[in-house]
DNA sequence: ACCCAGGCGGGCG
DNA sequence: CGCCCGCATGGG
């Protein structure tokens, strides 16, 4: 690894409650492709066409992020809204506080953020989340930027991979996509890349109208109920959204439905009512706590 | 060997 | 509508 310095000049945002490790063990897009080291607390990936190198120094409650990169106020810019630094995770924390389970996991993982990542790279990570688990949607997310993502270079020439736009992903074929792991959701890949071409622009749709983001979202072939929640939280910063998957619905039934088993409907009744508008940042929370505690490398 | 993983679409009643 | 099934793949 050459000098940080090497990889352009760098731009410096001081924050409070930032956990950049929470935040890459929690398994959103970004993370699964983006290239970390817990050891330096350091992640590497490509945005917009450029290429960053972004460190978190943490103490005290609060962090200085810095990206070093070839834009310095598009860095910033990105920063701020990859990792939702505008927001006051004192109030979130507080509003969704509602009992000790949540406080325990808020404790646990304080600075633990929400991203908002591009709406394709979004859909297409989660498309291959379905009957599926993190290590292998890593694997195969990270086959896909390999195989098909812009080559793109460091100030120095250390080279890295940007996530590839659907029109590239219309020239892939079937073969080519179960070669990177997909398997069965290889179509519903092709369909989404040619769907979201030519049928639907994603940069277009009404991200704060939750049933009816969902509703367009869900006209994506391979897009349901669940991955129309993720990307509708992690691909528009929708905070309504309330993935429920299975360790969502396991975690919910255990704390919150006496070990009863209930439908995702009634989770997201719960959800809706209980912690209103930030249900996805208690989700996410939830969701990390669950995979946590169960000690699953999977 | 068997079970599970950030589910979905299609078919059937 | 609700329910049930098959689906690729690798790790525990």
């Amino acid at each position: 690894m050459e000098k940080q310095s090497d990889y352009g000049p760098a731009v410096n945002v001081n924050v409070k409650d930032f956990s950049l490790r929470h935040t890459f063990e929690s398994a959103q897009p970004l993370t699964f492709y983006a290239d970390y080291s817990a050891e330096m607390n350091m992640l590497r990936y490509a945005s917009d066409g450029i290429p960053m190198l972004v460190r978190s120094h943490e103490k005290n409650g609060g962090a200085v992020i810095s990206a070093y990169g070839q834009k310095k106020k598009k860095m910033a810019e990105e920063l701020v809204k990859r990792f939702r630094l505008d927001d006051d995770m004192r109030s979130i924390y507080k509003a969704i506080s509602k009992d000790s389970h949540i406080e325990g996991m808020i404790k646990k993982y304080r600075g633990m953020r929400l991203t908002v990542n591009d709406p394709w790279e979004t859909t297409v990570c989660f498309i291959i989340s379905q009957f599926n688990n993190v290590k292998r949607i890593r694997l195969i997310v990270s086959n896909i930027v390999e195989r098909f993502g812009e080559q793109l270079a460091y100030e120095d020439g250390t080279a890295i991979k940007s996530f590839p736009e659907s029109a590239r992903l219309t020239e892939a074929t079937d073969n080519e996509l179960r070669a990177l792991g997909t398997g069965f959701r290889s179509k519903y890949l092709i369909n989404a890349a040619e769907f979201c071409t030519n049928n639907i622009d994603l940069y277009k749709l009404p991200k704060n109208n939750y049933d009816k983001l969902k509703e367009r979202l869900m006209e994506i072939d391979g897009v349901g109920e669940k991955v129309a929640d993720c990307i509708a939280l992690m691909g528009y910063g929708n905070l309504e959204a309330f993935p429920t998957d299975v360790w969502i619905k396991r975690t919910m039934e255990k704390l919150y439905f006496d070990g009863k088993k209930v439908k995702p409907r009634d989770i997201h009744e719960f959800a809706k009512d209980y912690w209103g508008k930030y249900a996805g940042y208690a989700q996410q929370y939830l969701f990390h706590n669950a995979r946590t505690n169960k000690e699953q490398k999977v």
